[in-house]
RNA sequence: GCUAGUGUGGCUCAACGGUAGAGCAGCUGACUUGUAAUCAGCAGGUUGGGGGUUCGAUUCCCUUCACUAGCUCCA
């Protein structure tokens, strides 16, 4: 039974009661957070369970167990604080820069001389241990701010420090107080550090203070933590689960691709990876046909002149590469705008034409850093699934809204949830704020309108316009940027692309960048983990392994494939001298989804015998009734 | 690029200041096989590259390349 009512102890000892429901101002004007003590303990169905009273999204006050997010989250912060009481007890003079809670668990950002190794994280596991037996209470108290800042220099946090003076005029400040530690944090907390049971530190890894590449390179240290042990282990044993399905171990294993050292981030496809990326593009090219795209194709090396033109060379030198033709200046493209661009100029349009929209399977190259290289999910060269739209204005809208459902739709094929962001204006952008309001209103419009929810991130958007994102997940919860649609009011004006309106005059067309997949590459990264190499028969490089039991049955197995191959059935025959069970471990090591095994029986009887990747034996089947099955699962999920 | 870590035959891994070992894969042969591994034999590595310390380095040090996690960045 879940407790509907909060029970707020006051430092006095009294009690308030509130029901769920009513709103955090009532709550605060019945009680001052100075006199509460915040937290109501209890146990909710026999877990941890320390209740806390949050503001959430309607300004009502709920009630939290460890099982609501923002249950876990007060967990994780007070975890946090732990660990970094734990740091500054085992390495005193370490400075705490901020400690979030995370999904999953929760980290700390410290800036320490000490240089904390795997073994470190072992002994601060010990001492967090320690501080949870302690059992300490965790209290609130308010400073004003400029007290606060004296109380942080004089506990040596210059970090702290900045932290605060960063806070407005006048603003009251929040510490948190557990035994000898004190930190600056807003809350909420646990009442008390004795629920934090099972914890474990998972990494150390550098980050920047505030996330600027110009600062100071801390130590952050990874964590998590569960009111029970089980739990805990739980959740471990569900990460190692989740790293089985990482696209680099399948596409090893699957001898889909490679990433070779000679060429960091230009990832090599195997046979067998090409096969997958041919039906993709195939599909995609078929999708885009039947939405009134035309496909083009352009160079994939331009002259400098041209970039100069895009305004790449400003706002996109660092990531391109260049390149010498007898005594001209080149760049490899890193976008295909320029491109699109070159072909719209070719001819005169009428506003009738509108709107145009142009495909290309694009292949970009661009310099990434190398430590922000990964599998298939980031490289150097990648395909985009470009399309360039030119519109008159009054088809912005609705051209985004079908941009938004086609992701929609081609995503869902696939089975895939994703989220949505929204992107703003960059510092080192180009173009007038009229432009940009417009443009990202317009983007905003559409998604409101089809009422979507998104995230919205300020300041992320292209050099040349805001754009909306669709992010899909990994393996292990990162997500990556897959879709986007991209706004722009620049790239016209700058290659003076012109349309003759119904006056006769000249006019200037308005432009979105689109794609859907993002890059073959990555969607490829993102299909296999979706799937942990289980592919849908559709999408399966290989459909039917063909197993003989032996030699003598060589020429019958010879002839199905034959059959099977007539149908455009992605079949291979394994007419080694192996025996049927090792032949069956293998295709289903390699996850075909169907197996189909002939001897004396089927050869008979003019049947097969087939077998399921997924559902095990089916039995004995007429040829043609099987290979009508699989030829269905291929249809169905070709448009 | 930054911080930390890793780098042994095609793959997965072992060992160690005294010049490397296993399983799988490969090759050869036997077996002719009924739904997740038949048996035997053979071959395969200057321990990522370069430099140094040492009588001797794969092991220690430096450097470089690549990879992994995170930061930054982004499809």
């Amino acid at each position: 039974m879940i407790m509907e009512q909060i029970k707020v102890t006051l430092k006095d000892g009294s009690v308030k009661e509130f029901h769920k429901g009513v709103t955090i101002g009532e709550v605060a004007e019945a009680i001052s957070s100075r006199l509460a003590k915040e937290a109501i303990g209890g146990e909710v169905n026999g877990i941890v369970v320390d209740l806390k009273y949050v503001l959430n999204e309607d300004a009502e006050v709920s009630i939290l167990k460890f099982e609501d997010e923002g249950g876990k989250d007060l967990f994780r912060h007070t975890s946090s604080h732990i660990l970094a009481q734990a740091v500054q007890r085992l390495y005193p003079g370490t400075k705490l820069a901020i400690g979030p809670a995370i999904d999953n668990g929760y980290y700390y950002d410290l800036d320490s001389e000490h240089r904390f190794t795997q073994e470190d994280l072992m002994k601060i596991e010990k001492e967090m241990e320690k501080i949870v037996q302690e059992n300490l209470e965790i209290d609130r108290f308010e400073l004003p701010r400029e007290e606060a800042i004296a109380f942080m220099k004089k506990q040596e946090e210059p970090y702290k420090v900045e932290l605060i003076e960063d806070l407005p005029e006048g603003a009251k400040i929040s510490f948190y107080k557990q035994g000898e530690f004190v930190d600056l944090c807003a809350g909420p907390h646990l009442p008390n550090t004795k629920p934090v049971k099972a914890i474990k530190l998972l990494s150390v890894a550098g980050a920047y203070w505030r996330g600027d590449e110009k600062n100071k390179m801390l130590q952050r240290i990874y964590g998590t933590s569960f009111p029970k042990q089980k739990m805990l282990e739980e959740h471990l044993h569900r990460i190692e689960e989740a790293k089985k399905r990482d696209h680099r171990k399948i596409g090893k294993e699957l001898d889909l691709f490679s990433i070779q050292e000679e060429g960091p981030g230009f990832p090599f496809f195997h046979p067998k990876g090409m096969v997958l990326r041919n039906i993709l593009e195939d599909f995609w090219r078929k999708a885009h046909q039947k939405r009134g795209y035309e496909e083009i194709k352009t160079p994939i090396i331009l002259n400098e002149e041209l970039w100069h033109t895009s305004g790449h060379w400003d706002h996109y030198k660092e990531n391109m590469y260049f390149t010498k033709i007898d005594e001209g200046d080149f760049a490899v493209k890193p976008m295909n705008c320029p491109g699109s661009m070159l072909v719209y100029k070719r001819k005169m349009y009428s506003y009738r034409d509108f709107p145009i929209r142009m495909a290309e399977l694009g292949l970009v190259h661009r310099h990434e850093l190398s430590g922000a290289l990964h599998g298939l999910m980031r490289v150097r060269c990648f395909t985009q699934d470009d399309a360039h739209i030119f519109m008159l204005p009054h088809q912005i809208k609705d051209e985004i809204k079908g941009v938004i459902d086609f992701v929609d739709y081609i995503y869902s094929i696939f089975g895939f949830k994703y989220h949505i962001e929204l992107s703003t204006r960059p510092e080192n952008s180009m173009g007038s704020d009229e432009d940009w309001e417009l443009a990202t209103n317009a983007l905003k419009d559409a998604l409101e309108e089809k009422n979507l929810s998104y995230k919205l991130n300020e300041g992320d958007g292209a050099f040349y316009g805001p754009k909306i994102d669709f992010h899909l997940e990994d393996c292990i919860g990162r997500t990556w940027q897959c879709g986007t649609i991209q706004l722009d009011f620049q790239m016209p004006q700058r290659f003076d692309l012109t349309y003759i309106g119904s006056d006769g005059e000249k006019h200037r067309p308005v432009m979105i960048h689109r794609v859907i997949f993002g890059s073959i590459e990555r969607f490829i990264g993102i299909l296999i983990e979706h799937f942990a190499g289980k592919f849908p028969t559709w999408l399966a490089p290989v459909q039917v392994k063909l197993l003989p039991i032996a030699d003598k049955y060589r020429d019958y197995a010879q002839k199905l494939v034959t059959e099977m191959e007539k149908r455009d059935i992605r079949v291979e025959l394994d007419d080694r001298n192996e025996k049927i069970g090792f032949k069956i471990r293998e295709a289903q090591l390699e996850k075909v989804p169907y197996m189909v095994i002939v001897g004396e029986k089927e050869m008979e009887a003019g049947t097969i015998s087939v077998r399921s990747r997924d559902r095990g034996e089916l039995g004995a089947q007429e040829l043609l009734g099987f290979m009508e099955t699989v030829q269905q699962e291929v249809w169905n999920k070709t448009l």
